[in-house]
DNA sequence: TATTGTTATACTCTATAACTATA
DNA sequence: TATAGTTATAGAGTATAACAATA
């Protein structure tokens, strides 16, 4: 049945995010991690002593929010809140290398589970969707 | 910073989802509709007469959800539940007179939201963005 | 004065399970 | 037996406000 909503971008881009978040749930399975915690993960691995406020800002949630992620993966051991001499404020974090093997497994997972979903549409065309939600990334977000 | 994330089309879907959930909040105000509820009101005003199951099921939202949204709009008189002669169980949804005007004029600031928003996208950007969605929903989205 | 990390708190959205009344 | 609507409940995810320690 047509509708209004199927012309709007953002509502297609709501069940198109559901669909998404859905996957990667099912994929990384029960335990495994969820996605903000795999994209802070990312994060760490990628710029190892990152603090948390850059870490936020990078991943754009809040401070507050991010405090609960890092402690999960704390307890898993895949990062540490280590200590800065002359810097007592800050507690960079830094990926363990159990942190690195793991980042570097689950990365394999989440690709596959994005070449599979995706493949609903041509290699160009996924090209095409990653490009058009970058530029409107970069066109919007603010900072 | 290039980052594995920024390869990752569910990760950038999550966050230009991110953008356009905040805009639509902040361009309907305090006390506007939320997007949920715009999204059911908008079915029950092209689908007069339609039950929660099926509404729940067009939104991909469960009937437990739907519930909240259901009544929020028919506390702010948008639309009645109304009984059926010779079927108790089913209640179908009727938009009111107010409900009717209520949605064209909040489309209207939708779709402006959304002219807005994605016009750093070149229309013929704006119309893949929209197409690649669609077959991406219509690829993935069970039933 | 401003910033880092943190806690407390609340709100939105979604899901699961179970109930009731009906069909 | 199955379905429609509902309630209760919980779990993600996010945000705001405030605070202590530190710069």
């Amino acid at each position: 049945m047509a509708s209004a909503l199927n012309d709007l971008i953002g509502y297609n881009l709501k069940r198109a995010y559901m669909v998404v978040q859905a996957d990667f749930r099912e994929t990384l399975g029960k335990g495994g991690l969820t996605a903000r915690v795999f994209s802070a993960l990312t994060l760490v691995v990628e710029q190892p002593g990152i603090t948390q406020s850059d870490l936020a800002r990078a991943l754009r949630i809040e401070r507050s929010g991010l405090v609960a992620i890092v402690d999960e993966l704390e307890e898993k051991k895949l990062l540490k809140r280590v200590s800065v001499p002359g810097n007592r404020r800050v507690q960079p974090l830094r990926p363990t290398a159990a942190g690195k093997k793991v980042f570097r497994s689950v990365l394999q997972t989440v690709r596959g589970h994005e070449d599979r979903l995706f493949s609903v549409l041509a290699p160009e065309e996924q090209v095409q969707l990653l490009t058009l939600l970058k530029k409107f990334r970069q066109g919007t977000e603010k900072d």
